[in-house]
DNA sequence: CGAGTAGCCTACCAGTTCACTAGGCTATTC
DNA sequence: GAATAGCCTAGTGAACTGGTAGGCTACTCG
């Protein structure tokens, strides 16, 4: 389940990319533009300021820009941040690794089995996407996006 | 986040399935032998009896079987009885879709674009994957499990 | 310089979910 | 009819979620 902190993350740094120049824009009009709780938003973007993902000018004319270019910034990158790890058990995370303490052997482990590739797939998927990608499938959106990923 | 109700739920499913017989197995065997809470497993072994997915006897030389052939088991059923939709997010949920209040048009929403793809990833494993599946790719696991489904 | 703006930071809170546990009831078998 | 094994309802502490509150600090502009 992807949290409303994630959602909400996520939808803000598109928007960011969207504007694009190097004009911050200010966390309220983030807010009521993206229909996000302004108090909420102001700590999700403060914990991905922590991470390099954006940027932040205070007072008259200040607010937030984009940390790093929005083609290095990928969705995994963004919910691994807020959300945790994306395997959907510790067992088979690459980021948080933990063994199952019922687990005698995990090789032989059928629902890690599943669920090693239930997580490769999700990786697959959000680490090759880049918000720059996401933004250009949305302009393109009518014919289909075809062949997305590189 | 698979919970541990869905992993034992599956555990349990799968050391069912591996007995295979008509037999039936105590819920207090199957506890000991998979390392999972008796009480807990009994909670959630009457969940899946509700939907038909094992069937128990009671008294003496009772416990639960299959309820139904286990290739006709696939994983997604028991994630979705035992945790409910597969989606990361209602709006891209098959079986519990719900529209954000904050979106204005679905079709452009970008985060939804994205959770879709991870929707049906995670969706095409699980509900492709029958427990027989499972159980048949533990057993060669040491050569590397190859064209894994239909 | 100083007023206003806009982000920074800490704290708090209600509601829900998770992972169990307790304990009695009921059906079945021998 | 006694033992067994599942059925069922309730409860519980801890953690997490999705916020809100309110003051502080840095920055800009006149």
């Amino acid at each position: 389940m992807l949290s409303r902190r994630a959602k909400y993350g996520l939808k803000a740094l598109l928007a960011l990319a969207r504007t694009g120049g190097d004009e911050p824009t200010r966390i309220s009009d983030l807010a009521r533009d993206e229909h996000i709780p302004k108090k909420f938003l102001e700590l999700i973007l403060l914990e991905l300021k922590g991470h390099g993902l954006v940027a932040s000018r205070k007072g008259v004319g200040g607010g937030y820009i984009l940390g790093k270019p929005a083609d290095l910034i990928t969705m995994g990158e963004v919910v691994r941040i807020l959300d945790g790890p994306l395997a959907p058990i510790a067992c088979v995370s690459q980021t948080a690794y933990e063994r199952c303490p019922d687990c005698p052997d995990e090789q032989a482990c059928g629902v890690r089995f599943v669920m090693k590739q239930v997580r490769d797939g999700i990786a697959d998927i959000l680490d090759n996407t880049a918000i720059t990608d996401v933004i250009a499938a949305g302009t393109t959106k009518k014919r289909r996006a075809a062949g997305r990923r590189s």
